[in-house]
DNA sequence: ACTCTCCGTAAGCCATGGCTTACGGTAAGC
DNA sequence: GCTTACCGTAAGCCATGGCTTACGGAGAGT
C-alpha cells in the first residue's frame, strides 16, 4: 500500500527516546515548541529538530498560531503504522500456526 | 503496564531499517541466520548482532537446531508495540476531538 | 579423528545523528 | 516604533551504534 514508506518513517522516527517522549506530550495534549521543551531535559532547539523529523513522518502536524507553532498529533500517522503492525502480526501468527502443527507432527510420529 | 517497557524496546530495536529488513523476513518465515545473511546486503555477523538486539526486546526468539539457530517472530513483542500504539491512538484521537470541539465553539462566538 | 558448516563474539573503523550555542526573523504588547 | 517572547536554522562537537574482518567453539557427516 502506498502508506508503507509513511510507517516505516513512523517507526525510524519513533526510535528514538527523546522523540517518543515529545511524542507522547503532544498526543496527550496539543502544545507549542516551548511548552515542550519545558518538561524535557535537552534544549528548545532539541525539541523544535525532533518535531520536525515527527512532521516529516507524518506523525504530527504544525499550526502558526500567532509566534507559536502548535504541534499536534497526526491520527493517519499512527494508523500507517497500526497497518505495518497487524500486518507482520497475522505474518507471525501464521509462521507459528505452521510451527505448531510440523511440531504436533513430529511428536506423532515418534 | 509491565509490557511498556517492552514496547518501548521494539521500537527502539525496527527504528534500524536493517533491523526491519530481518524481522519482516522471520515474521514471514522462521529461519537460520546464514538463510537470512543470504538475501541482505550485509554480512551473516551483522545479522547476527541485529537478531540479539531484536532478540533482547522481545521480537523473536531463538532456538538451537543442531548447529543452527532458528529465529521466529515473538507474537507478544508485537502484541506490546499495538497496545503502546493503541494507547496513543486514543489519546490523539481524544485530542482531536476537543480541538474540533474548541473550534466549533470559536465558531459560534464570533 | 578430521573436516566442514554454522554461528556468536571481539576489536576496531567510521558515518550517522542528537545536542548545544549562536543567530536572525516574525508577531504581540506597551 | 521598540522591546520582548517565541521559534526555526546553521555550525560544530562528540557519543552512539552499525558494519567489517578475524577468531574460536560446537555439532554433523564421513
Amino acid at each position: 500500500m502506498a502508506n508503507t514508506a509513511r510507517a516505516l518513517d513512523g517507526l525510524s522516527a519513533l526510535g528514538d527516546p527523546t522523540r517518543r517522549a515529545i511524542f507522547e506530550r503532544v498526543a496527550k495534549k496539543a502544545a507549542p515548541v516551548g511548552d515542550l521543551a519545558r518538561g524535557l531535559p535537552v534544549s528548545r532547539p532539541a525539541v523544535s529538530q525532533h518535531l520536525r523529523v515527527l512532521k516529516e513522518a507524518g506523525l504530527v502536524t504544525e499550526e502558526a498560531a500567532g509566534t507559536r507553532r502548535i504541534y499536534r498529533v497526526d491520527p493517519r500517522g499512527i494508523a500507517a503504522m497500526r497497518e505495518w503492525l497487524d500486518a507482520h502480526w497475522s505474518a507471525a501468527l501464521d509462521a507459528f500456526k505452521d510451527f505448531a502443527d510440523n511440531q504436533h507432527d513430529e511428536e506423532n510420529s515418534l
